[in-house]
DNA sequence: TAGTGGTCTAGACCACACT
DNA sequence: GTGTGGTCTAGACCACTAT
């Protein structure tokens, strides 16, 4: 046995190519430096402009490498640590300056089949709808459907504001005076439908997280929150039990290039 | 203006193709049945293969599809709702039939920089490294390293065993007598390496939802796990707060085909 | 207008799982 | 063997961004 290794006879090249390209992006390149562009990397490795895609695709996957059309692909910072609350102070915009959901718009309409199994009501039944986008940084990170049975907030005037920010904020304030017994979360992977796409200035089908929520009051569910957050940028942090909540997230800030 | 649509002049065809296979999914296909070869599907729909194979993709990273190569393409089941405990009944080997972690390996070794920091400890400090399974229905869905320093579990004799399940169970017990004042958890997207995707019954690059914890006791981090679970087969399931724990998990199991 | 990444094609060969 | 999905090629054109 050499130097170089016999087992890695057979490994896809866009496998090892990706492994190379890590390594580089580790030693030789500052955050937001930008790339050589696809055709130029192609054939410098000696491949395909495919399968050099192959081995960026998976790059962007874990969140190495961001890439926008027109502009060029370059070195992505670290993930940015989003907390996902376990208490709720969740109605609000959102107390401090960096768990800001922003309302966007409200409408009233029939929930989704899947939605309405989760709400426990039937399919037909008529929710408010609730738009919402989260901001970390100045970034979106997060779009967010929030489903509320127009019978959880029944002291809801529906002549009050037909749609809009302000109808959104209606709703989540008859939500808050409800209060809440408790939550059930579940995380999965997704891709981006058009409209969550466009509000998180991604492509269509680029994947997400798809954080499923559920809120518990009184007799039953009162609503159900189905968010999207990028999964490029993106890490879920969760502060389960009382434990020490040590920054963790905040560290990572360190910026080392524009 | 026409039957057919003006707005979706260009949309992509993978995109497009993708709706297509997801509606005929719904209507027409069981869970388990085989689709047609992806070199039909592509002529039957008029396209490349390739392009057929980016809307599977896509359909396969949502759970819609199940892909094995000398094997076919199937419909999958619904996503399996995987709990990820907020109270530690952690280190034995799950006490329901459900949740059973199951230990494969145990070395000593010096951990990689990115848990040693989780770990506050010194880059070259010596760590048990346990390897574990997760099973669930009798499917493997997660692999876990488990990296608990050895100043942790000082009881442990060095010489009692030297690797192997044996010394992951002893490595494990030491930690459960510890006790546990706490954990931390965050979730991202991320691709599994070649021995997780082995573990996982995966190719190498698919993607894996990384489910990293920190565990705490007494003076400060007292182990760090890093699991694997494969994304497209698991919705991860949180039980926040002390809320109603209905099933919401198992009320999916009802399978329409073998 | 020039340069980037995104989409698409029509092939080819390979690794793997069946039978 | 035969058939499947996985990898790879060498092109082409399109949509977008910047200048």
């Amino acid at each position: 046995m050499g130097t170089t290794q016999l087992e890695s006879v057979q490994e896809p090249k866009y496998w090892h190519l990706k492994t190379v390209l890590s390594e580089a992006l580790d030693s030789d390149f500052a955050v937001g430096e930008i790339l050589p562009n696809e055709r130029d990397l192609a054939a410098r490795f000696g491949v395909a402009r495919a399968t050099l895609r192959q081995a960026l695709e998976q790059l962007e996957l874990e969140g190495r490498l961001q890439r926008r059309r027109g502009v060029g692909t370059t070195v992505a910072p670290p993930r940015v640590g989003v907390a996902v609350a376990a208490v709720q102070h969740d109605w609000a915009d959102g107390g401090g300056t960096d768990e800001a959901w922003q309302p966007v718009e409200c409408t009233t309409a029939t929930a989704p089949a899947s939605v309405a199994a989760l709400l426990d009501i039937v399919a037909d039944a008529p929710v408010h709808v609730v738009r919402r986008i989260r901001l970390t940084h100045g970034q979106s990170v997060a779009a967010e459907l929030l489903y509320v049975p127009t019978s959880s907030v029944p002291e809801l005037s529906a002549i009050d504001v037909p749609s809009g920010p302000a109808r959104a904020r209606s709703v989540l304030r008859e939500l808050h005076r409800r209060g809440l017994d408790g939550q059930d979360r579940s995380v999965e992977l997704g891709s981006a439908r058009a409209d969550d796409a466009k509000e998180l200035d991604r492509l269509p089908g680029a994947p997400v997280l798809v954080v499923t929520t559920r809120y518990f009051a009184a007799p039953g569910t009162v609503a159900v929150s189905v968010a999207t957050y990028r999964a490029d940028t993106c890490r879920l942090t969760f502060g389960d039990s009382g434990a020490l909540e040590i920054s963790h997230d905040e560290q990572v800030e360190t910026r080392q290039a524009s």
